[in-house]
DNA sequence: TCTGGGGTCCTAGGACCC
DNA sequence: TCTGGGGTCCTAGGACCC
């Protein structure tokens, strides 16, 4: 047996929403998130109805008529077979708005650098410090916690605790979800009862298909198998996903949430698959020039400045071709330029594109630094530079003040050109208003 | 699945330098 | 000569997450 002593004892709570659009919509309608058959579909601009994508579906959808996520609307059971199953838009500005409701229930019970956003619907929360202040049993705390958001904002929680953050989330994805409490707390000392008792490797956390195949094929099914094989053999199979793949079994993982370290490697960037394959050059420029004019805008918003920007075209289904697209990178001097950035794109785009049909565009820009400084260059005058730069920030201000379609290029109106049908988009659905 | 969108991290190989 | 060896940066590609 492995010796925990000399590991975290820690008291995390990871916290997540129950079909969190669903229930999101279901409150507006004033239906119970529980009881509501509800599904959220997102339908892109101008496409048939059929195409639309199943986001999210509440947990009676999903029960009664077996609805899942990235389910197509022609997929659905006709209305005959479910008359009572509502569908929904979704309205991605209600949700955010809900999630930052939730975080400010989350800040009652512990200090700001104890709680780590971990997406929309989840957050870890480090209650070691804190838990007794609220209860005499951190069950008690985190059943606290869930009447705190159902009772102030009608939703529904899930809460898994551990010792370490991975028990948590394991706890809360394997265990807490299923139960009727919608609680539960998994110690090291149950690791053999718990982790090892997950028979689908690719429910664990860090292991997805690709994962759980070659595991399968050094004939490792099950965690259990995955904690009894020797480290050293799963080290020079995985390199260092080995190793954390080895500790995940034993339930090891001594990240502590107050020292979290920001990401090595942020990124800011935005995609979109096509209505339709685009093949005329023109027409594919446009859209890169709106994508990345997008991008720049949130560096700027946040005050960035990029060093390397990538470009991945993605090529339609029915071109059956060497390659399904390509992925191209380039380091550039520190920007965050409209002008320059599409510039760059464009050569980019150029040198690697020979004519193929494309149905995916995705421009992204990373290496980030402060854009407190800006590096001058030789092909404009320091105040042709600055005027550049004011140029874009007065942009940015008008689209914020009275939204982007306020003030856009004119290739937009052309042919192909997508950034106005998208302009309400968040996170590529539908924004929404929030209904109060 | 005839196509959602936004992220992070790891690896391998080549270029280049001393 | 059976072609040094170590380090860093860059790019492409893969895997995972929600």
């Amino acid at each position: 047996m492995y010796d925990y002593r000399y590991e975290p004892h820690h008291v995390i709570f990871m916290i997540d929403n129950k079909s969190f659009f669903a229930s999101c919509e279901a409150l507006a309608l004033g239906l119970n998130p529980m009881r509501a058959v509800l599904a959220v579909v997102s339908h892109r601009p101008n496409l048939n109805y059929g195409s639309g994508l199943i986001m999210a579906a509440s947990p009676l959808a999903k029960k009664k008529y077996g609805l899942t996520n990235v389910m197509r609307v022609r997929d659905l059971p006709s209305k005959k077979v479910a008359p009572d199953l509502i569908l929904v838009e979704p309205h991605m500005n209600l949700y955010i708005k809900r999630s930052m409701q939730i975080l400010d229930i989350f800040r009652k019970y512990a200090a700001d650098e104890d709680i780590h956003v971990y997406s929309i619907d989840e957050s870890m929360v480090d209650m070691t410090k804190s838990w007794q202040l609220f209860g005499d049993d951190p069950y008690l705390v985190a059943r606290k916690i869930q009447v705190e958001i159902k009772n102030s904002l009608g939703l529904y929680t899930t809460c898994g605790i551990g010792e370490n953050p991975l028990l948590a989330k394991l706890a809360m994805d394997i265990s807490a979800k299923h139960r009727y409490s919608m609680i539960d707390y998994w110690h090291y000392i149950d690791v053999p009862d718990t982790i090892w008792k997950i028979y689908n490797l690719e429910d664990v956390w860090g292991i997805g298909k690709k994962t759980a195949q070659h595991l399968q094929r050094m004939g490792i099914k099950n965690m259990y198998d995955l904690a009894h094989t020797n480290p050293t053999i799963l080290t020079n199979e995985f390199g260092i996903i080995g190793a954390q793949l080895f500790a995940t079994s034993w339930g090891v993982d001594r990240s502590i949430i107050s020292e979290k370290s920001p990401p090595e490697s942020p990124s800011y960037g935005n995609s979109q698959i096509l209505n339709y394959d685009y093949t005329i050059q023109r027409e594919i420029e446009i859209v890169l020039r709106e994508i990345v004019e997008q991008v720049a805008a949130r560096l700027r918003a946040y005050n960035f400045q990029a060093k390397c920007l990538s470009l991945y075209v993605g090529f339609s289904r029915s071109y059956h071709g060497k390659s399904k697209g390509f992925n191209v990178q380039q380091k550039i001097t520190p920007t965050n330029d409209d002008q320059f950035l599409n510039c760059a794109l464009i050569n980019l785009f150029r040198k690697n594109w020979h004519g193929e049909p494309v149905r995916l565009l995705s421009v992204s820009c990373s290496h980030l630094t402060s854009a407190n400084y800006e590096q001058m260059t030789f092909l404009l005058t320091p105040s042709q530079q600055i005027k550049k730069s004011m140029i874009n920030k007065t942009i940015d201000s008008i689209h914020q003040k009275y939204g982007f379609t306020s003030l856009v290029k004119a290739s937009s109106l052309l042919h192909g050109a997508t950034a106005i049908k998208r302009s309400n988009l968040v996170g590529g659905h539908n924004g929404g208003d929030l209904y109060e």
